[in-house]
DNA sequence: GTCCGCCGTTCCGTTTACGGAACGACACGG
DNA sequence: CCGTGTCGTTCCGTAAACGGAACGGCGGAC
């Protein structure tokens, strides 16, 4: 079984006894099985998504709050770009997708067009961002954002030595 | 079923089709079966946390983009405007803090002034946003931005009927 | 000591999520 | 026209997650 597994078996069994409740008692109360909930504190199930909803809601968390947060699984765009979706909203016009972002010193990160109509927006948190379309590149220190369509070939570099950390929104119109 | 599961279900399909993959070619890539990412993205199948890990990391997001969000603690700054704290980023020159925010229609929401130096960068997702110091308020509508200094009292509210939705995000300076 | 209650684990029959193999629909080439 | 390919869905046998019941262990009452 994977190391997941067991790292939400141990995150909702040190949730539970912070509660102070015995295993049998939370059982009944998130109307699964003693033997279920046995297994997915020990990590030897695969819980269902519901079997998992059932005991977060009844422990008073967000499911979010006993899986592995966004930090260990980093969407990899590049050698000099790390971004970690924060979040997905979907909207009648768009969807949008909200990055955490940190470009590494060194060469600039090349990224191919989307299709049409996206559109990138970043404000930059630390470090100075040199990014956009690849012929028009623009400039931002921290606290400053930058917007470009990004249906053509960009870029991304950090200026100076230092690495740079950054919000990253992609909006995605609907056709 | 849950609508949880549908709700996760629309997730994934928008993920993937972002990324122009095929139900066939994910299914292949994430090493499932068709029939489970089919029923998994149609919301009649009741997902172990396994297939939603394989699915996901394939996509290259963490698995907590694909399920509800940190929607259910809202942290209330008012009647008409509600945030969630994503994000604290603490660096070395200031701290920032990223929100999701909910805008209602009606009476504008009033903010007291912050320390000096403060700032908010504000990207509307949905709606028209009528937002900056309560003397000078800026608009932006969906995909635009917003950048004031808040060491003055400032506003927020959304034109029109349709509620705002944005990221917000507050630039703390060190001293 | 025995009895009782609850603990967490294990056993076991039922339910169901799983992947492979069909299926019909559609697009393209010969 | 008929292959050939890929699309997403549906069928179906198998594997496993499920809940209920039984289990051994432990602490308190008597």
């Amino acid at each position: 079984m994977d190391h997941t597994a067991e790292e939400v078996g141990r995150r909702i069994r040190a949730l539970r006894e912070e509660r102070g409740l015995s295993l049998s008692a939370l059982a009944r109360l998130a109307g699964i099985g003693k033997a279920t909930l046995s297994g997915l504190e020990n990590g030897t199930r695969n819980p269902t998504l519901e079997t998992l909803y059932a005991v977060t809601a009844r422990l008073g968390v967000p499911l979010t709050a006993v899986l592995a947060g966004p930090a260990d699984t980093p969407t990899v765009r590049g050698a000099a770009v790390g971004a970690t979706l924060l979040e997905v909203f979907t909207d009648t016009d768009a969807t949008y997708e909200l990055y955490r972002m940190r470009v590494s010193p060194g060469a600039p990160q090349l990224s191919p067009a989307h299709h049409t109509g996206v559109t990138e927006h970043v404000t930059v948190f630390s470090g100075v961002l040199r990014a956009g379309p690849v012929d028009a590149p623009i400039t931002a220190g921290p606290g400053e954002y930058l917007r470009w369509t990004s249906d053509v070939p960009h870029s991304y570099a950090a200026v100076g030595d230092e690495p740079v950390r950054a919000s990253l929104l992609l909006r995605y119109p609907h056709r």
